[in-house]
RNA sequence: GGCCCGGUGGUCAAGCGGUUAAGACACCGCCCUUUCACGGCGGUAACACGAGUUCGAUUCUCGUCCGGGUCACCA
C-alpha cells in the first residue's frame, strides 16, 4: 500500500465501494446516437428565477428534441443558504410552466430513475468513494488551514496584486505535507477540507469548444480548490463532476457564470477518470436600469420570481412562447409559418442562441401573450381567467363562475375567426374587458358621449332605438334598423357622405351607434355591439337603454 | 486589477468580404371599418471608435472605449 493509499483509508474508513462499483451501478445509458441526457440542477434557496426557468426549458427542449432524458437534480450542499420549502419552489414553478422532468426528483422527498439519488444531500457515499480514490492516487490531500489563514493568505494576495488567488504554489501549506505530519494532524482531530492536488500549470492553456459561445481559451486551472469543505459535504465543483458523470449527462446547459470555472470542471473530470460532458453556458435575463444592463435580481425585481407572472396572469404558454422568441430568434418565423403548431413541434437549436444576454422587455412578452391568447377558444380562456380569479380576485371569481355560459359567452365574441381579437394580454385584464356584461361591474359613463353629440340628440337616438329594438333581428337586419334610424333624425347612414358634406348631417351612422353602445355598455370602445346586445339579453338591454334616457333627460 | 465573454435602430435580432443592412416589438402616419380590436400599406431609427489587411470591410486582425461575468469551505 501507497501513503496515499494508507491515507485514503485514514480518511475515508467507511468506503468499502469503489469507483468502479459505482460505474457499474450507474452504467451508461442505453439511448440511442445522438440522445441528449440534460439537466436542471437548482439549488433551494429561493423561489424558481426566471433565468432558471429559461435555463430549464433550454435544457428540456435538448433533451425531448432529441429523444434523451431531462432530469431534475437538486444542488442543497449549502446549508446556510438553503430555505425550507425551496424544492416545493422548484417544482412548483417547474410544473406551473409544464416542464415535466422524465428522472430526479419530483416532488418532495420522492424522485424516480435509477441514476439516483438526485439530491446532493442524499450523495454522501457518493462523493466520498470518489474523494477516497482522487487521494489514493495522490489527486486531493487534506488541508487544515483555518479560516484565519486562509483570509490572511487572501489578504497577502490582495496586497501584493498577485494576478491569481487562492490556494497553489507557496500558499498551498498542506499539499506536500508528508504522511506523518497528516497522520499526527488527523489524530489531534484537527479539522481540515479536501482539496484537489491540481495538476495544472500556470503557463499552460487549455480549450473547449462551447455550444455557444464557440471556440474559448483560458488558463489552465492551477488552484487547489476545496472538493470536501469541512463537513465532508463537497462543493459545487466536485458535486458537478461526480453527478453529471454518475447521472451520465452528455449535456450540461447551465448560466454563463460558470464559464470562469470550467478549467477546473474539465481538470476535475479528467482527474477522476471521467469523461467530460459537452457544455454549452446561456447568457442571463437582463434588465435595463438607467441606461445600463444588469442581471434581473431576485431582491430586487419581481418579474425575476416566476410566480410574478402567475400573478398577473400571463398564461403560462404566453411566458414560454416569449422565453422561446429569445432562446432562438428564429422561433417567430417558424410560428408564423404555424400558428397553431404546439411549442414542442419546434426545431429548437442550441447553435442559434444568443451570445449575449438579452434585456427581458416586458412590451414584447404583452404583444406575445395577446397573440397567444387570441388563439385560444373561448373555453381556455375562460379556465384561464376563472383559474386565475379564484386565487387573485375572489368576487369576480363568483362572477365567472357564477355562469360558465354567459362567460364564455362573451369570450366567445370574434374568437376562432381568421381575425381573432387581440385584447387580453393577461387574465387581470378580463375583468375590466367583461366589466359592462355583468350588473355587479358595470358603470354606466355617458361622458363618453361623441363630441358632436348633445344629451338631447342621444336621448333622441335612443328614444328611436328602443321602438326599433328587436331582439330576434339577425347581425345585418340589426344594422339596417339602425341606419333606418338615422335618416329622420338628421343624420345620414353613410359615412362616407358625413365626411364629404359634414355640415348637412347632425352626425353619421357611427355616432348613432356610439350613443347606443355609451348607453348599454358605458363605453365608447367595445367588441361588436350586436354580439354585445344578443349576450346582455332583452331585460337588460332595455333596461340600460331606460337608465340612459332618464339620466340625459333629466 | 487578472482572466473570460460580448458590443447591428429604444428592445429582440438576421447578416459570416461587395446587400437599397432583413424581420419582430414599440412609436408615428395612412387605408379598411358603425367604435375598438384585427388586418393592409408606409414612415422615423442601427453596424461603438481608431488603425490595419483588402480593389472593397458591419463582416477578418490589432488597439481603445463601453457593457457583462468571474476570481469563497455559495451555488
Amino acid at each position: 500500500m501507497t501513503e496515499y493509499e494508507q491515507l485514503a483509508t485514514l480518511l475515508f474508513p467507511d468506503v468499502r465501494q469503489t469507483v468502479a462499483d459505482l460505474e457499474q451501478q450507474f452504467p451508461p445509458r442505453a439511448l440511442k446516437d445522438g440522445a441528449r441526457v440534460t439537466r436542471f440542477a437548482p439549488s433551494p434557496t429561493g423561489f424558481l428565477h426566471i433565468g432558471g426557468l429559461f435555463s430549464a426549458l433550454i435544457s428540456k427542449l435538448n433533451a425531448a428534441t432529441t429523444g434523451g432524458v431531462f432530469l431534475l437534480r437538486i444542488e442543497d450542499t449549502d446549508k446556510k443558504r438553503e430555505i425550507d420549502d425551496g424544492v416545493s419552489e422548484i417544482i412548483k414553478g417547474l410544473t406551473a410552466f409544464g416542464i415535466d422532468v422524465d428522472e430526479g426528483v419530483i416532488g418532495f422527498g420522492q424522485e424516480t430513475g435509477a441514476y439516483g439519488p438526485y439530491q446532493q444531500s442524499h450523495r454522501a457515499a457518493i462523493y466520498h468513494t470518489v474523494a477516497k480514490q482522487l487521494v489514493a492516487q495522490g489527486l486531493a490531500y487534506p488541508c487544515f488551514l483555518t479560516e484565519e489563514q486562509l483570509a490572511a493568505i487572501r489578504d497577502e494576495q490582495e496586497a501584493q496584486g498577485t494576478p491569481i488567488k487562492g490556494i497553489f504554489g507557496k500558499w498551498a501549506r498542506y499539499r506536500d505535507a508528508d504522511f506523518e505530519t497528516q497522520k499526527a494532524l488527523l489524530a489531534e482531530g484537527r479539522p481540515y477540507t479536501l482539496r484537489l492536488r491540481s495538476p495544472g500549470r500556470e503557463d499552460h492553456r487549455i480549450s473547449f469548444d462551447d455550444l455557444i459561445k464557440g471556440k474559448i481559451e483560458m488558463p489552465e486551472n492551477v488552484q487547489d480548490v476545496v472538493l470536501l469543505k469541512t463537513d465532508g459535504i463537497p462543493t459545487y465543483h466536485f458535486a458537478h463532476a461526480v453527478d453529471d458523470h454518475f447521472m451520465r449527462t452528455t449535456h450540461v446547459i447551465r448560466g454563463d457564470e460558470w464559464i470562469s470555472s470550467v478549467p477546473l470542471h474539465i481538470q476535475l473530470f479528467k482527474a477522476c477518470g471521467f469523461r467530460v460532458p459537452k457544455y454549452a453556458h446561456i447568457s442571463p435575463i437582463m434588465k435595463e436600469e438607467n441606461g445600463g444592463k444588469r442581471k434581473l435580481s431576485k431582491r430586487k425585481d419581481p418579474e425575476a420570481a416566476v410566480t410574478y407572472y402567475a400573478e398577473q396572469g400571463y398564461p403560462k404558454e404566453s411566458v414560454l412562447e416569449y422565453l422561446l422568441t429569445l432562446a432562438n430568434s428564429n422561433f417567430e418565423d417558424w410560428r408564423r409559418a404555424n400558428p397553431t403548431a404546439p411549442q414542442s413541434a419546434f426545431p429548437f437549436s442550441l447553435k442559434k442562441m444568443s451570445v449575449s444576454g438579452a434585456l427581458f422587455d416586458l412590451t414584447k412578452l404583452v404583444d406575445v401573450s395577446k397573440n397567444v391568447i387570441s388563439v385560444f377558444p373561448a373555453e381556455a380562456v375562460y379556465t384561464g381567467a376563472c383559474a386565475w380569479a379564484k386565487q387573485y380576485d375572489h368576487a369576480f371569481y363568483s362572477l365567472l363562475a357564477g355562469d360558465p355560459a354567459y362567460a364564455t359567452a362573451i369570450l366567445s365574441i370574434d374568437r376562432g375567426t381568421p381575425k381573432p381579437r387581440k385584447d387580453i394580454a393577461k387574465w387581470n385584464e378580463v375583468k375590466d374587458y367583461v366589466a359592462y356584461f355583468y350588473d355587479d361591474l358595470y358603470e354606466n359613463d355617458y361622458s363618453a358621449l361623441p363630441d358632436n353629440i348633445t344629451a338631447e340628440m342621444a336621448a333622441e337616438i335612443l328614444t328611436a332605438y328602443k321602438e326599433a329594438y328587436n331582439p330576434a333581428d339577425s347581425k345585418d337586419e340589426w344594422f339596417t334598423r339602425i341606419k333606418a334610424l338615422c335618416e329622420p333624425l338628421g343624420y345620414t347612414p353613410n359615412v362616407k357622405e358625413y365626411k364629404k358634406n359634414p355640415d348637412a348631417y347632425k352626425g353619421h351612422v357611427g355616432d348613432v351607434s356610439t350613443v347606443i353602445r355609451v348607453a348599454v355598455t358605458g363605453r365608447r370602445n367595445t367588441p361588436d355591439l350586436y354580439s354585445i346586445l344578443q349576450i346582455l339579453g332583452t331585460e337588460t338591454v332595455l333596461c340600460r337603454l331606460q337608465t340612459a334616457l332618464d339620466a340625459l333627460t333629466r
